[in-house]
DNA sequence: AACATAAACGGACTTTACCCCGCTTGCAAC
DNA sequence: GTTGCAAGCGGGGTAAAGTCCGTTTATGTT
């Protein structure tokens, strides 16, 4: 009879179907995306290849790009694992300044690897996908600091490497020479120029 | 009678009505900023407001995005102009280092001050608005030459300074703590931060 | 087992970017 | 002034994102 003062201990769980749905519309997304690539991922399409309403998927991910993120998340996940708990120079255990360097090049190698979906993750109305670069930016400024790297400002220059090291790929900025997409040279590229660039901070 | 073999040696420029115009439905799409904000600036209603037709308006700019780089042309122009040929530091006649701080500097203020507009200039089909994020980047390689930085990658470190120095504000970093949109604190916090980046590069 | 309720669902509806194509017009050559 | 025509114009049409709300269902409670 008597009503709990606080009834919620836990926000009640998502609910068993919305689960089986949300793996049901990832898999079909990533699907779609093998077959006919990122762009021509519509919701409409997407909701009936999965056998489900429009409105459940928007539900689920809010916007288009909501999508994509889910599907970086996942893969973003095991990314950090690497990062926190995996086997050195990229996991813990060595040198800051060399684990700094090894965290840029695999970092690039992720993002070329994912390029396509980070790219349409993007999105005007929310635009970075704040859970990449805010991961990215922190485990540097943690790496900066435990190398000791004097600098008046920790959190700035975190700020700019993050930028330094996403920023080519989400911008897509310029390429050495060719507009054409990443390629594996752009990786090693990138992730040579990152080393000179942390190099050279570090003295 | 005879027709010339090569009768275009101009490909004759565009109509004057069409240039006419084209500033006229600039002009409409800075008032509507103005007043609403770009978000709600719409073609249909642009061209309305403009007394046009929704197909001119498309065959002008192409795209939305389009509409929100010619808005931002004008004034890089304009900004350009200062670098290329005005007083130092931020023109031609100090040491380079101090042109590059001094570009830094100029250049956040400038993408803060049109920090709505760039935003809207980004678009995901083709994402970064070339000519922008280029000209920094040719700017900073020339002046990063001149100061005889001793780099194995010249190109490398410009591209990345670049994506440091427009990452923050295109991308929308987390500034330093809030969510708000940027403020002149802001400014100050990336320029310093430039700068201390700069003067830790260049030794 | 029946119930209450919050969550999930679905699909019609709205809005907006962008395309298409027949009509009009500025411009230059004669 | 007339004429040829490429360029410009306009607005209806399409597709896709995102919203709404009435209906259905999973789940915890009695």
């Amino acid at each position: 009879m008597e009503r709990p003062v606080i009834p919620l201990g836990k926000p009640r769980g998502e609910r068993a179907d919305a689960a089986r749905n949300r793996e049901r519309l990832l898999d079909t997304a990533r699907g779609m995306i093998a077959e006919h690539g990122a762009e021509k991922v519509t919701m409409d399409g997407l909701a009936e290849r999965a056998g489900l309403g429009k409105g459940t998927v928007f539900r689920r991910f809010g916007t288009r790009a909501g999508i994509f993120r889910a599907l970086l998340d996942a893969d973003e996940r095991r990314f950090q694992e690497q990062v926190l708990s995996g086997p050195p120079p990229l996991g813990p255990g060595a040198d800051p300044v060399a684990r700094l360097i090894a965290y840029g090049r695999a970092r690039i190698a992720f993002l070329l690897d994912h390029h396509v979906i980070s790219r349409a993750a993007l999105d005007r109305a929310q635009p970075v996908p704040a859970g990449d670069a805010s991961v990215s930016q922190i485990h540097i400024r943690m790496l900066l600091d435990l190398a000791k790297v004097p600098v008046p400002d920790l959190n700035g220059l975190s700020i700019q490497l993050t930028a330094a090291l996403e920023g080519p790929l989400l911008l897509y900025l310029s390429m050495p020479e060719t507009s054409t997409p990443p390629s594996m040279d752009a990786g090693r590229y990138l992730g040579d120029s990152w080393q000179a660039l942390i190099e050279r901070i570090t003295h």
